[in-house]
DNA sequence: CCTGCACCTTCCCACAATGGGAAGGTCAAC
DNA sequence: GTTGACCTTCCCATTGTGGGAAGGTGCAGG
């Protein structure tokens, strides 16, 4: 079948199937005499399994360990479970970060009138912090 | 002052400032003779701003906005509130996003023996979901 | 006076992952 | 044969940040 029925059927786009064939994440596609990509049922597996594992916010290079290891039937399944919770505590983390963030906006969004008023302590705050704010932290 | 020490004072690597002021968020810096960027307290305060705004996670779109409604006294508080409110909204619907992939990994990862056997149920999920998965939600 | 070092300048490149769109080839239906 | 829906590759933009090159400046010590 052609890229666009592949990616049809998968959920992944034309132009994101190329991409991930061209930083090496999918093999090179087969090629039709006229240069067209030619995909089959197992392709479109691999493809939805992307897919998938994207949707967990998974990065494309742990995609490609997790490809990796899919087809490696001999695997450990602790690598498998390692990766998956260095995710969730990764999600953790910023789930904390996050929520430490609405608490400061939270708490300065509650002393501002929010009127036609002009005072406004939110940007007071922003201007010489009440140690009330959150410290920075890494971004990612 | 010097760049450098602009950035030491305000926590903006230099970098930054000088990016900043590239794409218009910041206004361009007064020159030296010899052309170096000079800068005032004025001016490191606005640094300042900047980087505790970016801390709270606004885009920089946001922070110019709120830059321009912090050198506008007359501005109703109103404007910066609704700002600050629209931000904690996107914080807790990303937070929803999140949990929900982590209710799924941690469902999936409970089942893993995790050991030296072969056999993973998360892998077999990737491949074809039980439906037990997270549907995909559009990414910011 | 020269040298070295720390600073400054601009400019280009890279990242991660995705979309937009141009310029051109192919194929099927009408 | 033309039209329209595909396909191909290639380049550009996004967001925000850092790395690094090539070159100018300024000061301190010899």
């Amino acid at each position: 079948m052609n890229i666009g029925e592949a990616s049809e059927r998968s959920g992944v786009s034309a132009k994101m199937i190329r991409y991930y064939e061209s930083v090496g994440l999918l093999p090179s596609a087969a090629r039709r005499t006229n240069g067209y990509r030619d995909y089959g049922d197992q392709e479109v597996a691999v493809l939805q399994f992307v897919r998938r594992t994207r949707n967990l916010g998974f990065s494309l290079e742990e995609v490609s360990t997790l490809l990796a290891l899919w087809s490696d039937k001999k695997r450990p399944s602790r690598e498998v479970k390692r990766l998956a919770e260095a995710h969730i505590a990764d999600l953790e983390r910023r789930i904390r970060e996050m929520r430490a963030v609405m608490k400061t906006l939270r708490g300065l969004a509650q002393h501002c009138h929010g009127d036609e008023r002009s005072d406004c302590p939110i940007l007071d705050d922003l201007a010489a912090p009440r140690r009330t704010t959150v410290r920075p932290t890494k971004r990612r």
